[in-house]
DNA sequence: CAGCATCCCTTCTGATACTG
DNA sequence: CAGTATCAGAAGGGATGCTG
């Protein structure tokens, strides 16, 4: 495997502030905040299956190999997976994120052509936090539907 | 007819599924995974200064109160540290995160009105999120952007 | 199977002008 | 100061038809 290790000298300086707006990392952070970027990498590191995030995987220090289930995945498997996302989108956000060094595009020259799609480290490492982000979302559902409730009854 | 449906009575309920596009879990995902949601998330949160995370901060288990910098900004504040954001896209998300119970909107009747926003609860769990967005790509920036720049050579 | 191309509608987003 | 209201361009996103 490719042990890629991070070749970190100078973690000090901060070179780039997404709070700028001209800066390379507010582009960045508003490609990786998007929808259907959170979910395909949440499909490529494994969170499928059942649909909910186990409670006990998401501390992170777990068992290393159980977590990362980060499989490749054929582009009809992350279509069937993803619920609602049109060829275009799915293949649109495919590609950029290839493009970003975040996954691999694998094809196949198999009689009907196999294209295969995997995590590399780098989109390992973000979907750490793009499957809490999902997390997220599913554990504070409720709380949010109740704020959302009591919002809109100005009545007084 | 809808015949896959997950009623196994697991012990961890696995309610919402961001997966599946009829789920509200989907949409929460949705508007969370936005640029302006997690530059808003950060900046209530205390990660503005200097615009860079703390490396050391980010283990999450530091010292409580030193991390959570949550403090109340003025509508102007916000919109000088989000360079970029036009008053409108602002004043529309942060309606929708007091919506969602995100955060909370105070308005003091003082001469010129003063607005704050301040992080709720369920805000400080999410920014802890948010904050690793930004510190994410603002740390593998220069990755990403060297994989851009070897994609689009062909390099035959 | 895994796309690409095209049309078309909706939403996002920024800029401008105007109030309490 | 902290908005609201409106306009117009850009981008998001879906549906359909067509390839290798």
């Amino acid at each position: 495997m490719t042990t890629t290790k991070p070749v970190r000298q100078a973690p000090t300086k901060a070179e780039y502030d997404a709070f700028l707006a001209a800066c390379p990392s507010r582009q960045l952070l508003d490609r990786i905040s998007n929808k259907w970027v959170v979910l395909i990498l949440c499909a490529l590191g494994g969170d499928a299956g059942d649909g909910a995030v186990e409670e006990g995987r998401l501390d992170g220090s777990g068992r290393p190999g159980e977590i990362d289930t980060a499989r490749a995945m054929r582009y009809s498997e992350i279509a069937r997976l993803l619920a609602g996302v049109s060829q275009k989108m799915l293949t649109q956000t495919l590609r950029a994120l290839e493009r970003d060094g975040l996954l691999t595009r694998t094809v196949t020259p198999t009689v009907p052509v196999t294209v295969t799609y995997a995590l590399t480290d780098l989109g390992r490492s973000l979907h750490r936090l793009t499957r809490e982000l999902r997390h997220w979302a599913q554990t504070h559902m409720d709380e949010v539907l109740a704020h959302r409730r009591q919002s809109e009854t100005p009545t007084t």
